[in-house]
DNA sequence: CGGTTTGTTCAATCTAATTTGAACAAAGTA
DNA sequence: TACTTTGTTCAAATTAGATTGAACAAACCG
């Protein structure tokens, strides 16, 4: 029967083992979850577009995981789905510009807590002026403007790290 | 009893608070646990150095996660002993000027990770090599470039961005 | 020395985050 | 219509990582 035929055919060769592992490493360092570099690994080092299931498959992780994986991959601009394919399954490429991948990254991840970072310093400004000791008002205001400095010095250094990681 | 006294006279008063969970946020988006953020951010509002005694008692953390979070922090140039104080229990202040901030992640966190990298690219392009399907081989020799590339693209960055830190 | 204070270590416990898989929806096919 | 294929959702199980706290070491004190 075919059942005997299952199974390896689906499995990761060693190179192909060496680059998920890298990338596995890799998103970690970013704060993402070993699905992530798994499938973006995968995808990386395969010369032909993968779908869901292929990632199921080939890399044995649940399809709950695979869809959420490539969600948050699309999100990011990190996978792109495949061209052309008259198929009705869907197939997904890697971006593989770090300009693109850079870029979707600070949108996705960093921007965001640099906006609410700047909301809750204000606050927390407002909080400072309530301080009745002058002395400690006086220390706080400080403080207050020295994480002040720290943002806007965050702002301005991502439009930088852009145009330099742009080639 | 002395024991009716206990308890509140060492909680955090709102500011604190606030202060204290704006880092524990923060820390979070670098990938560190919420004792790092907590201990950071209480001694970035406070006026003066605190023990270890303190940051467990004003926390309500353990010895153990105050003495780990301390080593941690040190280690990035984040927190550094109070001069001074003939006591024999030391005291910690926070480092505040974001250079060092920047500086000491950079060394601790993010350099390491580019060595190795560095490190297992060599060893995935020794790997492509034996594949013998030529047009394979050519790919993948493409991909490990495109790796190369980022890896360097990453060690460029890194001094532009301390420079740009660094005021 | 024995007792106290200060801080570290690490196995056990707890918590938060990820992964699973079954139920479901959507869209095609016959 | 009923059946199949493809993909999503989310509660429950699992896993990875952080925290605890008791045992220990080191340094000082009387």
């Amino acid at each position: 029967m075919a059942g005997l035929l299952d199974g390896d055919q689906y499995d990761l060769d060693p190179l192909e083992r060496q680059v998920v592992s890298m990338f596995v490493d890799g998103v970690r360092v970013l704060g993402m979850p070993r699905s992530i570099g798994e499938i973006y690994g995968l995808l990386f080092i395969s010369p032909t577009p993968l779908s869901l299931d292929d990632l199921v498959q080939k890399l044995h992780i649940s399809k709950g995981s695979a869809s959420q994986g490539l969600r948050t991959l699309k999100s990011l601009g990190a996978v792109r789905e495949a061209e052309g394919g008259a198929e009705r399954r869907t197939y997904y490429e890697p971006a593989i510009e770090l300009k693109r991948l850079v870029g979707g990254f600070i949108r996705e991840q960093i921007r965001p807590h640099l906006e609410s970072g700047k909301t809750k310093i204000d606050r927390l400004a407002s909080t400072a002026q309530t301080i009745s000791d002058p002395e400690r008002r006086k220390f706080l205001g400080e403080r207050v403007d020295r994480l002040d400095r720290w943002m806007r010095s965050g702002g301005r250094v991502l439009p930088v790290l852009q145009k330099l990681l742009g080639q």
